[in-house]
DNA sequence: TTATATACGGAGAGCTCCTCCGTTTAACAA
DNA sequence: TTGTTAAACGGAGGAGCTCTCCGTATATAA
C-alpha cells in the first residue's frame, strides 16, 4: 500500500510555468482584439504544444474563462465596496454601468458569458457563483431599503446589458448600454 | 451584341424547386431544436449535393435568414396592425412581447441576430431595415403621445430582449423576458 | 433540334477543435 | 547521486464543419 493520497507531490515547475505564459500569451491576444485566434497559435506563441495547452485548459471557453477571472473577481469584489460607499439603488446603479465597461474592454467576455451564465459545465460554477452573488446582493439592499421592485432576476440585468453589448456594436453602443442601466434601474422603481 | 439585359431567360424550375425544398428543409429541422445541424445533412435530406445548398444561400446565416424571412415580415406587419389597434405604448408593449415569442419559438433566430443587427453584409440589410422600421414606428408613436421618453435607441430593446433570451435559458426565461419588457417600458416613462 | 445560360453534384481544400500516446523531465526517496 | 515514477510535454492526426471549384447535365429559347 502506498502513501495516502494527503501527502502529495508537488506540483512541476514547468507545469506551472508554462500555464502562466499560456495565459499571459491569451490575455495579450485577447487585449489587442485577436478574439478568434485558434488555439494552436496561442500554443505556438507561448512556445509550448497544443497538447499542453489543453491539459491545462479544456477548451476554449475554460481559457477565456481563466483569462478573465481574476477581474471577474475584481468586479465582483467592487461590489461590496459600492455597496459599503453609495445608497443601495446608486450602488447597483454603479455596479452595472462597470459591468458595461468591462465587456466593452474585454469584448472576449461575451461568448464566454454563455458558458458562464447557462453552461452545466462544473467549470463555472465558481466564475457564476461570484457573478449571481455580487448583483444579488446589490439588488437584495436595493430592494430592502424600498428602492426597487422585487420584479427581476437579478442576473436578467447582466443579460440585458450583455446583449446590447454583443449585438448593438455600432458607434456609441457604450452609452447606450448605460443608458440602458438608467432605463432598467426606473424600471424597477416601486412607483414605475 | 446580345439581347439587352432587360429581356432575361426565365429562372429554371429545377433551381426553384430545389431551393424551396432547401428551405422546407430547413425550416423542419431548426423546429424540431436541430440549431447545429450540418449544412451538409440540410442539403442531403434535401435530396441535393451541398453545392446546390451554397449557390442558393451564401453562408449558414443567410439560409437562417431566408427560413424566418417571412415570419419577420410577418412579425414586423403585426406592428403595423398593433399601432392601429392600441394606445401607442401598449402597442409597443404588446410587440415587444411577440418579439419574445418569436425568439422563443425559433432559438435559431439569435444566432442569426448578430449578422441582422450588426452584420454589414447587404444581404441582411432588407431585414434589417423590416425590424427598424416595425420599433422605429413604435417607439415614434409612443414618444409624440408623452407616454416615453426618447431616451432609448429602438432596436436596443430587441438588443436586451434578446440578450436575455439567449443567456437566461434557464425555466421560466420567457416569462423573465416579458416582465423586462414591462420595466424597461416603465423606466421609459417621461416621470421616471 | 440546336445552342447556351443556368443549375447540378460532390470531391476536396482549408480551418479549427480536441485526443491520443510515445517521449521527456521534475520531484522525491534511498 | 542515482533510481523511480508521477506528471508534463509535443505534435501528429482524427473528426467535423464551412465553403469553393469545376466538369457534367439540363431547362429554356430560338
Amino acid at each position: 500500500m502506498k502513501e495516502d493520497q494527503t501527502r502529495r507531490r508537488r506540483p512541476r515547475s514547468d507545469g506551472r510555468k508554462n500555464r502562466e505564459r499560456l495565459l499571459e500569451t491569451a490575455r495579450t491576444a485577447f487585449g489587442s482584439g485577436e478574439i478568434d485566434i485558434p488555439l494552436d497559435e496561442i500554443a505556438r506563441r507561448a512556445g509550448v504544444g497544443i497538447g499542453t495547452l489543453y491539459r491545462h485548459f479544456a477548451n476554449r471557453d475554460a481559457l477565456i474563462e481563466a483569462v478573465y477571472r481574476a477581474e471577474l473577481n475584481r468586479l465582483a469584489a467592487s461590489a461590496t465596496h459600492l455597496a459599503d460607499t453609495y445608497a443601495p439603488v446608486e450602488a447597483l446603479r454603479a455596479w452595472l454601468k462597470l459591468f458595461v465597461d468591462y465587456i466593452a474592454t474585454k469584448q472576449v467576455i461575451a461568448p464566454a458569458l454563455n458558458s458562464l451564465i447557462s453552461g452545466t459545465d462544473a467549470i463555472y460554477a465558481d466564475s457564476r457563483a461570484v457573478l449571481t452573488t455580487a448583483i444579488g446582493g446589490l439588488v437584495a439592499r436595493a430592494v430592502e431599503s424600498g428602492d426597487i421592485r422585487p420584479d427581476i432576476e437579478p442576473i436578467d440585468l447582466l443579460c440585458a446589458l450583455t446583449g446590447v453589448s454583443i449585438y448593438a456594436t455600432g458607434p456609441g453602443w457604450e452609452e447606450r448600454a448605460k443608458r440602458l442601466v438608467d432605463i432598467l434601474i426606473a424600471g424597477s422603481r416601486p412607483g414605475g
